[in-house]
DNA sequence: ATACTGAAGGTCAGAGAAGGTCAAAGAAAT
DNA sequence: ATTTCTTTGACCTTCTCTGACCTTCAGTAT
């Protein structure tokens, strides 16, 4: 027995099917009206059935004029990231483990020594010193700030 | 989805393209009268999207005969480059500011879109939100993050 | 020269139009 | 009975647009 956020996901992932792009954009408000809901229900089911993990990524922009954007990532884009994004989730997220792993998909041209460098400075933990946290916050900071940065290289070429 | 300010700010970057000089000249008046809106509106676009950190420069005369002049600055005469920069690394830190910046040297190629959007990625406040530092911390680190990574891309020889 | 006048452009606060967050209530599953 | 998932609504932030009021300047009348 489906609801209402198994429709809307339903309807949206048929839009991301249909369009001849890799994502889609709705107006949250004109899509909450489309399914009679609140709008935050729009973001419930983003956050929901959306996710990095399942291959998609959202953006948006507010004010007037604003809008929702939804990028369907295909496999191929996203297999060689998949053992530090499960990193980026749970535990297991040390900078060392990262910076091998960003060595080796340098190596396979997944990125360029410029980018993997870029990702290397998001991760030294000098850097964090200064703010006085302890060491389990800097590494959720790290972790928070790796995964936006990877989230931008998914996004590319979409 | 894009709005009045957007379509202005593209008719004036196509004003500038198809210039032989480096700026062009408007009268205030005359293309409110053209999109249909209040003067203020044209203050508004220029407040917005031709800021000196995104690579213009905007002149005015008031009275009889007035009329706005947009410079587009050129990288190659690096002193407004230069003056960008330290602003950026001095006191004057503001994420809105970096994205501008950003913005124009992804333009001018000389990073790419990808780095552009890498480098937007490590300066979101929100990410910084979790921590529990308040904003004076998180923009210092924000600040060396940032600063750390442009370094490594440009240690390469752009 | 001096003062007036009208035609520019500038500023700023407030209304409006998006989207975001979070906690609490309600429903379903175990 | 408890936990997890869904739905809702109050409140927030960001970006845009408008209008009232201000400043500057060129030209003209005195």
């Amino acid at each position: 027995m489906p609801n209402l956020t198994d429709y809307i996901e339903e309807y949206l992932k048929k839009l991301l099917a249909l369009s001849t792009r890799s994502y889609v954009e709705i107006q949250r408000r004109e899509l909450a009206g489309k399914f009679a809901c609140v709008p935050s229900q729009i973001n419930y089911v983003l956050d929901r059935r959306f996710t990095l993990e399942s291959g998609y990524l959202v953006e948006s922009k507010r004010g007037g004029g604003g809008c929702i954007r939804i990028y369907r990532i295909d496999l191929e884009r996203m297999s060689p990231w998949r053992e530090v994004l499960n990193s980026l989730n749970g535990e297991g997220f040390e900078p060392v483990k990262v910076r091998q792993f960003l060595r080796k998909i340098c190596e396979d041209n997944v990125i360029s020594k410029r980018e993997a460098r870029l990702l290397g400075a998001i991760i030294q933990d000098e850097c964090y010193l200064v703010t006085g946290m302890d060491q389990v916050q800097s590494r959720k900071l790290q972790q928070k700030l790796f995964g936006e940065a990877l989230e931008e290289i998914l996004k590319d070429g979409c």
